[in-house]
DNA sequence: TGATGGCTTGATATTTTATAACATACAGGG
DNA sequence: CCCTGTATGTTATAAAATATCAAGCCATCA
């Protein structure tokens, strides 16, 4: 997705409509902080950081703390709208918002775009190794580091 | 693994004499710290963060300082004796050390134990996703959270 | 032997990431 | 309007990790 050119903006004012929405039929609310921090979290290509978030949060303004930007990523992550990547410490919007998952992701060593997986057979191997291992399933993560078609070209 | 009683100071002497053994052949130095961090790894049967390890290694003794465990543990996970626990900030002892790889875990959400999946299929699942999503494959982390057997017995 | 160079560890300081705890604001139902 | 629960503000601190420079160790080779 993110090695096409594309009107970004478009993305982020989808993303936005779309949690609207959905927060709208779960009675959940989408407060102008929230919707804020979606849209800056969007706003990146990459992975973007908290401290990030709460630096573009904080211009122009008087600076906000970092439990402000903690607790609407929390929120974002809770409804899916955003996932986070372990092994960066960061967030990114979810492809699909509309279906709570967890995200598996592709990360470009090279470029730091990643990639959402929604393969459904992918999920299915999981559980069934979780099955065999005599676990419960409860969630995963999956992040597997590479270099995208871009960057290898 | 851990879910069985049994004498968890041979596994330790296992794990060191092992690791021992391979720093031979690969004419790295096991070290005394880095012996000794390994030791103390091993030695906790759950997941263990690099403070917990630096605690236990300060004790009697003057106090280490961080860089001395992260470098000590850098080296381990770099020759694969441990692995590193990403949704945990944590670090565990490899259950195959003698073969270098990406560790993929279970993790119980009840008790902390977590198991290590050495299932090759599960590895080229993961290689093939990279594959088909245009990515070179470099390395993964899964981390599949659940209940284990036991605890829900 | 003892100078050299590379790796390892020590030590100090700081950065980065995240949360605890309590106060204030604000929206919606009674 | 008041009460209640949720959201945000504020201050402080905890937890995790790294940058930087100094000192020690040890193999080797002139």
């Amino acid at each position: 997705m993110l090695n096409n050119k594309h009107d970004h903006s478009v993305c982020v004012e989808t993303a936005l409509e779309s949690a609207q929405k959905i927060c709208e039929e779960r009675e959940t609310r989408f407060t102008p902080l929230r919707r804020r921090v979606l849209e800056l979290v969007w706003s990146k290509h990459e992975p973007i950081t908290a401290y990030e978030v709460l630096d573009m949060l904080s211009e122009g303004k008087k600076r906000v703390a970092p439990p402000t930007v903690y607790r609407a990523l929390d929120f974002l992550v809770e409804e899916g709208f955003v996932h986070r990547i372990e092994s960066l410490n960061s967030f990114v919007g979810c492809s699909d918002p509309a279906h709570k998952h967890q995200g598996h992701f592709m990360i470009c060593t090279k470029c730091s775009n990643v990639t959402e997986m929604n393969e459904q057979s992918l999920h299915n191997v999981i559980e069934n190794a979780a099955k065999e291992n005599g676990y419960s399933y409860e969630n995963s993560i999956l992040e597997i580091a590479g270099v995208c078609e871009n960057c290898r070209a």
